[in-house]
DNA sequence: CTGAAAGCGCTTACAG
DNA sequence: CTGAAAGCGCTTACAG
């Protein structure tokens, strides 16, 4: 173990470029090329410094570098677009967040939305990157394909991004924050067991967009589900109600239609975060005997907790999600620091009695 | 609505204390005064001034006012003493999280233990309080009526403190973080209910360190739990279990002697974070059948809740108290941005399912 | 009561 | 390849 000096264990006054440049017998410009490997330095010096600095544990004063650089950086955050009381606004209060921290280091942020479920919308989000620089990129990988060449784009410019709300592993990504979508099914699911026989039929409401399936967290939140339902015996059937967003009427006709058809209906779930739908149904049908689990704690969904309507809820931080999503980037651009490059975030459970703290997650 | 400039809206660049200067036909260290309410300022000058503050949307740059000033801030932590794998572990994390930011801006962090089973610990440790000056304090207020002596003496000298953990609605603190006790034991019925039947004796296991009684926090999470099983009609019978936390053969006596008594005994339940000690008895003697419900995500606990001992754990994210405790003074200190002063931290539900991701919380 | 000047630690042209 | 010097925005003695 080689010894160090280090101010904070001895007491010492902290070291300054100042102080490794008078120990060198250079200047501080010189020393400052070899901390940032940056210009030319001859061979002998370059040892000095790097001997010097093999002695001393040099702190750099963040502080002071970013009043006297005044270099601003500029990330894009490329989300989904949205309306107050969605999952992705609460995405946004954590980026927003994230934000006002950074400006201090002298980073900015550019939004870029995209439509989630709109391909094209999201290609021409991505254009937006290639057209303009960045110093690094949040973004939710929402569509595989336009994803994997928007990635090889800012791979060959070394542009770091970092992804956010679900993954694509095979991409260079610095860093990604999201939740287990897998164990987030299995969570639902034994929510849904915990208080069903395992005989009744469950109900899954499916939100259609558009022709197209569900996204890649949908149907891997479904697979975790219908794998603990496997483990744990369960023995009744799994039906299947296709809602619309848009479309009230239609919604009722068809689970009219499934109720009438299903007495013995006792659970219900849905993938994303649209349980609302269902829960409203139920409510106005008077079905307090069907239990419903959904994800997100919009605040849709949290009223029909409150109500009764839903069971329990599977959130998963999005204002954590969109911070440390910024600050991932931040951290690497200003001090070099990476992050994990997998962080999964907390899966939580909601209930009616601890539903009201469920707030300001940063 | 007055019209205001500011740089990010309109593209400007940003005002600096020397454009105010400039504005009002003063030197900036005029300015500063003013900005400081420091120093004597003639009644003109401060008219001026404040007239260009007005105008213009000043925003400090906090970075060159840190290096600058170059004043250094300590803030004292008073909370218990622990050990590897302890919750206090946990709450200590995340202020040394807190700690690594601060530092940037000129805050130390002095750390002060107490035993938490033994009152006159932490009157010892109040006494550093006392002896020594400092910028700000976070405290655990575990002893009330020596809190209350102390938080006397803070308020005196103007030193700003804020409670973690629990809190003491009748002291001057600039903010608490902690989670809501009552609805915690709300949440620990509810789980344990879900899986019971109405009718089944339940044990609360208490621990017992010394003849006085529980902490408030425990006590208050036992209203809330009886409170729930009075609300949904429960009818069994609930059993107190004395243990100790140093005495395993002690506490095997005691529950066998229990468990013979009463062999309906269906449920179990704790209210501080060391259930893993009613879960070990529990699995040694193959107790399946009695669920058990606990608090906190200690290692312990964890282990006991994977191996299906343990039903569920309420948890109440400590790294986050910790960190956001600190963090707290800090924005007062370095920026006199003031924190809500009650800061419910969310309740958490762990089943084996996600308690996999419960961990860095910050 | 007020302002000129130095300085916090680091970076950045610029001249050599 | 190197270093002296200016400057980032703010604060702090100090002289007046």
């Amino acid at each position: 173990m080689e010894e160090r000096l280090h101010p904070d264990d001895s007491g010492e006054r902290t070291i300054r470029i100042v102080d490794i440049a008078r120990m060198a017998g250079v200047s501080t410009a010189t020393v400052d090329r070899v901390i940032h490997h940056r210009g030319k330095v001859s061979e002998q010096n370059l040892a000095r410094i790097n001997a010097v600095l093999r002695q001393v544990d040099y702190r750099p004063n963040l502080i002071a570098r970013s009043l006297a650089s005044g270099r601003r950086r500029t990330l894009c955050v490329v989300t989904p677009a949205f309306e107050e009381g969605d999952y992705w606004a609460d995405v946004e209060t954590g980026i927003a967040r994230a934000e006002a921290q950074a400006r201090r280091y002298g980073i900015d942020i550019r939004r870029c939305r995209f439509d989630q479920y709109d391909c094209p919308s999201f290609e021409r989000a991505a254009e937006v990157l290639h057209d303009e620089t960045f110093d690094g990129v949040v973004i939710a990988p929402f569509f595989r394909e336009p994803m994997l060449a928007l990635a090889r784009g800012l791979d060959a410019r070394e542009i770091p991004y970092v992804f956010v709300d679900s993954d694509l592993p095979e991409c260079n990504r610095l860093a990604y924050f999201g939740t287990p979508s897998f164990d987030a099914g299995r969570v639902a699911a034994r929510l849904l067991c915990d208080r069903i026989d395992p005989s009744a039929d469950i109900v899954i409401g499916r939100i259609v967009h558009r022709p197209g399936e569900g996204s890649v967290q949908c149907r891997l939140r479904e697979e975790g589900f219908r794998a603990y339902l496997d483990e744990t015996g369960y023995r009744g059937t799994l039906l299947s109600a296709s809602l619309r967003l848009d479309d009230p009427a239609g919604n009722e006709r068809e689970l009219d239609a499934l109720f009438a058809a299903h007495p013995s209906v006792a659970g219900a779930v849905t993938f994303n975060s649209t349980c609302h739908l269902l829960a409203g149904y139920l409510s106005a049908h008077g079905r307090r005997d069907v239990r419903l689990v959904g994800y997100d704690a919009i605040r849709r969904n949290g009223r029909m907790l409150a109500e009764g309507a839903v069971t329990a809820l599977v959130a998963q931080r999005p204002e954590v999600q969109g911070y440390r999503s910024v600050m991932a980037l931040c951290d690497w651009l200003v001090e070099g620091r990476p992050t994990a490059r997998i962080n999964p975030i907390p899966l939580d459970i909601l209930f009616k009695e601890n539903y009201p703290y469920y707030n300001n997650n940063l």
